[in-house]
DNA sequence: CCTTTTTTCCAAAACGTTTTGGGGAGCGCG
DNA sequence: CGCGCTCCCCAAAACGTTTTGGAAAAAAGG
């Protein structure tokens, strides 16, 4: 049985498509009684516009896109699980669909996508994260005029609208603490150089060392990919030094995480014969062994607020606030020391 | 500057619109020479077929859909990260589109989304996972004769495709891996009864114990929500029996990791005071402390088989292997006492 | 009772494709 | 030369909406 047209209600109720359309839309030229009827009977007909002729007609989709950076089998990183569960809630909010598609960053796949996406108006709107210094997604995405919003600012000297926590300041504050809690050889395994969140952490990280009076040693650090395993090796190079850090910073959770096995390798006590935190705090960081300190930013909101601003942006509204920088908050747990530590 | 359409390619080719979109789709009536004169005219244009016009068409959309079983903040299962992540890639790679979206289970909310999916033909095929016995997404997606896929079966008398794992098969194995280990005393932690999955891997987990000689033993048994959160609680409520299990079977892996946690805090070292298993094997399992033994499913190739059986369906194919069923295969690890344990 | 205004409805045009059902031109063949 | 064939091409219809620009009917005003 084909689906049910407007065709089909205005025809069972001797009326034009017009007025059921109308009707339907509440718009005030249909009366009273006449939209009661076309209500009632699109109901019980089972009638729901098809999307394809109206997004056809209106020229948008109520469609936002997202996509994933991840190509291949081992994906799970808990900060996307979060990212796209706001997105999506957000997303029913507002009445639209979020389309999602994966693509490894920078690939071929990636630029299909977006050309494919923008060019053919699949998607009114596009949330795009994980930034890089120079990202060509921003710069193509403006010179389309296309509405986006990001999660993280990049270098480019480019205006849209973004969320940004401020992961320099956090770093700074992560180092702070455990200065505090005594150590003074603390490493850092940080991200792919080419990512925004990077240069920030590492960034914050250098700061924080300095307000310490702690001389800064490129030996203590080294670079991860953001994932548990590289975490896990990067932290094993550094424990193998001569004379290994005391802490480990992780650029996030995830490759805490990584370094907390590799210490536990080397026969290391975590939070007692060295300290490891993170960022990003979802809720895995709690239910590491030992918990994790890290800093936390509010995932789930920052992709809702996402949502609403490339919502407001497609609706043509002006945007308040369109560059809005969140703090982050540290939250410290046995992986230094515990609170009281 | 408005998007370019098939209309502006043909009259800058002095060719009718007809002929552009046959050269495009690579019809045989067409001349060779023709054929290259509007594939470059296209691509130096910029042209790229609208996605509603095609769509309202074909009567198609080259979309699938997925909804995620959550709503609200704290949503990091890793299962669904790999989950998708299969769905994505295997969907661009067939060409179609993966529109997910976030719905609490049996809520309105659900409801409406497929209502809303299957009757403005938004979707030409839904994927749907983690069935429930008496599953009414799958009763009504067969009534509106609607393609789609499942992960797990039901319990209704419906035909439909899908793929599983035999889990029961896999916590029967689980058993008996625990019992040669010397155990007599194991918990179960399970899912709610509502679930496909429960019910099959309680079953499996009572045949294990039968077929090892050992009563089965209510009292041993809790019911979590297959997050962390409610592994932890239940494990508490376990422990704390007057004679507790020397070891404890999760459904899912978080559950275990919850677990794990609440035999941390009551002072026991898992792995040797106690053993604990889960199910799913998604990387996060191999990093937990200590590493989890558990059953592990293919997830990313699950998704990517589904996508494919769910595309074939689509098109009209009959399906080859309409019921797939695979087998988990067991990882030892630490947390029951190690592969040599 | 005629005019003006308001209320309620509608026909037709778009939106950008794909597909149907030809049709003209060139060629080979008798 | 006339016939049929093959090779290329095209006009027009259709997909199911929303929106524009009235028009008929009803109400109000004189």
């Amino acid at each position: 049985m084909p689906p049910v047209t407007i065709r089909d209600v205005a025809k069972r109720l001797k009326l034009s498509i017009t007025t059921v359309s109308r009707a339907l839309d509440g718009y005030d030229d249909v009366a009273a009684k006449t939209r009661q009827r076309v209500v009632r009977a699109a109901r019980t007909m089972g009638y729901v516009p098809s999307r394809a002729a109206r997004q056809l007609r209106r020229q948008r989709a109520d469609v936002i896109g997202y996509i994933l950076p991840a190509s291949g089998p081992h994906f799970t990183d808990p900060f996307f699980s979060e990212f796209i569960a706001g997105l999506g809630d957000a997303a029913t909010s507002h009445n639209f669909d979020l389309l999602v598609s994966t693509a490894a960053p920078d690939s071929a796949a990636e630029k299909q996508i977006y050309a494919r996406w923008v060019q053919s108006r699949l998607v009114d709107g596009i949330v795009v994260s994980r930034m890089r210094l120079r990202d060509w997604r921003a710069r193509y995405l403006v010179k389309n005029k296309f509405p986006f919003v990001a999660h993280g600012h990049t270098l480019l000297t480019l205006k849209f609208p973004y969320i940004e926590i401020d992961s320099r300041a956090g770093f700074e504050l992560l180092v702070q603490h455990l200065v505090a809690r005594g150590h003074r050889r603390i490493g850092y395994i940080g991200a792919p150089a080419n990512l925004t969140l990077q240069a920030d952490r590492f960034a914050g990280y250098q700061n924080g060392l300095s307000a310490a009076g702690i001389a800064f040693d490129a030996t203590l650090c080294a670079e991860g990919d953001l994932t548990r395993a590289g975490g896990y090796q990067a932290a094993l190079q550094l424990l193998d030094l001569p004379t290994p850090p005391t802490a480990l910073i992780g650029a996030n959770d995830l490759t805490a995480a990584g370094a907390m096995r590799a210490a536990r390798e080397r026969g290391l006590t975590v939070g007692r014969d060295i300290a490891i935190a993170g960022y990003d705090g979802t809720d895995d960081s709690e239910h590491t062994q030992p918990p994790l300190t890290t800093l936390k930013q509010p995932v789930y909101d920052i992709a809702q607020r996402l949502v609403e601003m490339l919502v407001a942006r497609i609706a043509g509204d002006a945007l308040a606030a369109a560059q809005t920088v969140l703090q982050p908050v540290l939250i410290v747990r046995e992986s230094t020391g515990g609170p009281s530590g």
